[in-house]
DNA sequence: GATGAATGAGTCTTCATTCAT
DNA sequence: GATGAATGAAGACTCATTCAT
């Protein structure tokens, strides 16, 4: 138990030394891809920025596309942590509170490294696991859609599959939309107040425009 | 003008070529981009598909992204005709009755080759001038945004320019979620049904959802 | 048919250019091969040594290898020539003469780029198909075997197969071995008749030493 | 001398594992080479399969070249004690006998990791030093001819050198021509027959093939 | 002596583009 | 205008070897 103490430090610098390179790389990774975008972003060009050589970057990771991936996991990671504690956070809310924290908080979650965002979003289907990104849309559809099943009475909408799809779908894309087209908005609460508008109502539904449930369902 | 009726027609031959290469280049673009995705399509490739020299492809064509961008222009103003017709057809339609036809509508213009389609979706922010793509979204929110304007009345949103632009948005994103993760929605009429309902309730508006307008009017 | 007899000098120009292209590219391949041994030589430097750009090798030749093995059958198909030219002219002659020749030949045969051939033989296993030289050593075989079946009568080993390679492998590898180990013999004429008479004792057989025909047989 | 009798045994442990490593080097070495190739057989991967850090392995071995000319240096070293202590139990033994066994040695020889002797000799010549294999030949040549100037009486041939060069080449030949091209002869006995009659019926001489020597005593 | 992270020269290969014919 | 051979910059990736710990 107490026979190599010594050995330990030297195997933790060790193992410290490759965190630090492969952290260096991931963040050149980025730093480059903002900069260059995907197709201008050599894998030498990106040793370089790290201050590595290229040898090392393929110590640690076989090809430019498993660096990239590493760099969109990474950031979707981030992201999704964030959606994940905020939809925690609001499972116990009523349904308007809930949109609207949820609004806010897929607005905020976009304000992470939204450079890289963008790049990552645009260029992602290259990258093999192009999954990455629908995943973390159908993670997300899946917590909303328990949080809906727990809400149900609340919800106007008969199918909660479909429900939780479109409502996702939208305020993912009104947000991306808003990031791409109208910045301006973002920083705007009355835009948060809109798209959790747009969510609300539809998920409460109304007897006139969803034919889906009987008309004294509805009205009850 | 009576002067060389013998070279008109030699003119127009030569025109009718030109018009004939070019076309063979663009469907051979299209072709090669759908087959083997943008990394892999070469000029080389492309020339070859369209039965072509690759120095006559530099005749027409300054550059691969001239050609990439060609196609996608093209693309889109197929796309564009199809929105803009149906759009004015719907000028007169009351909102809940205008909305599902737009929907529809959408979801039909994505049938317009869906594999080219998500190719150039995925391709164009790398081909540098994605503002074609926003051009398309700004000239569609533009026409909702007369639209709803014709009809202000029945429209329970206060700011238009937000009313049309999440309109537009989240319309264009549920169709674009559906090709991308839920492709059998597409030929479900109840697919219809709802995003033309999530549209409607939001832009109808409610008393209790937006604080904007007092409620006796949102509710007539 | 008369009609474009233009076109046919500038398709033929341009077919020479060709030509000529990968002749360059042979000639330089063989020279690097001979210079640098396999692992040294790159096809950059083939292609300098070519006059060629590198781009231009890689129109004509796939990898490599490719080129590499369109080297080794042009040597071998050279060798083969000289080979089958000579059995051809032996199929009348009676086995020691034409055992002389055959020889005589195998060792002419080694002459053909000395050099060139050294370095082909030692790298040869590496290039895909390994069996270029095997497939040498096979077709001498098969003609030899055919002599020996046409002179029947002659021979003493009962079994043809067993009698063809033997003779073909041994006098392959004694001009081998000559070439590598002992570069003067290859001038002197003993060393034909040596080899010869090693090939033709084996051939005609005796009573003695091949228990394979009864004794009566192997006397007459 | 008997001053520290404690540490003998750790000097000796220490150059016994030194033994270790370098044994495990070559071993490791010989498995890379016939599971990849000598092309895909890394140093890096050497180490790893030696279960011994790429920095033990430059401490035993300067360079690629040196460690796999140690184990061509070990393989030859084997199969060289095989046909030496061959050759000396063979001494007494008349021509045919001798023959005989020499040939069934010579396969035998064959028979030791005959994969990893497939790829040395593929690559021996790439690694530089193939005097090593030459040194083989001459060596077995020059205890042949020994043999043969003892046994001078029963030998047909003039020019014992000529007799034993091409003696050694061609059973040498014949054995690696059926490793190569006829694996399955090697076990059939017949082969060794026909081999061995082939070297007999030279090194035997008669009349009529060699000028050499006068018919009455090729008779004898 | 051992370790293994780091190095970087050098390899093969692709492809947009040019230009002589 | 058409052709297609030629170009060469640039990219991804390998691996023998070094050296700080």
């Amino acid at each position: 138990m107490a026979r190599r103490p010594a050995t330990s430090p030297r195997k933790n610098a060790s193992q410290e030394r490759s965190r630090a390179t492969v952290d260096a790389l991931l963040a050149a990774t980025a730093r480059v891809l903002v900069r260059d975008g995907y197709d201008h972003a050599s894998t030498n060009k990106i040793a370089e920025a790290a201050g590595v050589s290229i040898g090392s970057l393929y110590q640690y990771f076989p090809s430019k596309e498993a660096l990239v991936a590493a760099v969109i996991e990474r950031h979707i990671g981030e992201m999704m942590d964030v959606v994940r504690t905020s939809l925690v956070r609001v499972a116990a809310l009523p349904l308007r509170e809930a949109a609207r924290e949820l609004v806010r908080v897929m607005i905020e979650a976009h304000r992470i490294e939204p450079k890289l965002h963008r790049v990552l979003v645009e260029q992602i289907p290259r990258v093999g696991n192009m999954e990455h990104v629908e995943r973390v849309d159908e993670e997300a559809t899946a917590l909303v859609r328990a949080y809906l099943e727990a809400r149900r009475d609340e919800i106007g909408v008969e199918d909660l599959d479909m429900a939780a799809f479109l409502a996702v779908s939208s305020v993912e894309a009104m947000t991306h939309a808003a990031v791409l087209r109208r910045p301006a908005l973002l920083s705007e609460p009355r835009f948060v107040d809109e798209v959790a508008a747009l969510v609300v109502r539809y998920l409460e539904g109304d007897a006139a425009t969803s034919g889906a449930r009987p008309a004294m369902l509805a009205a009850e």
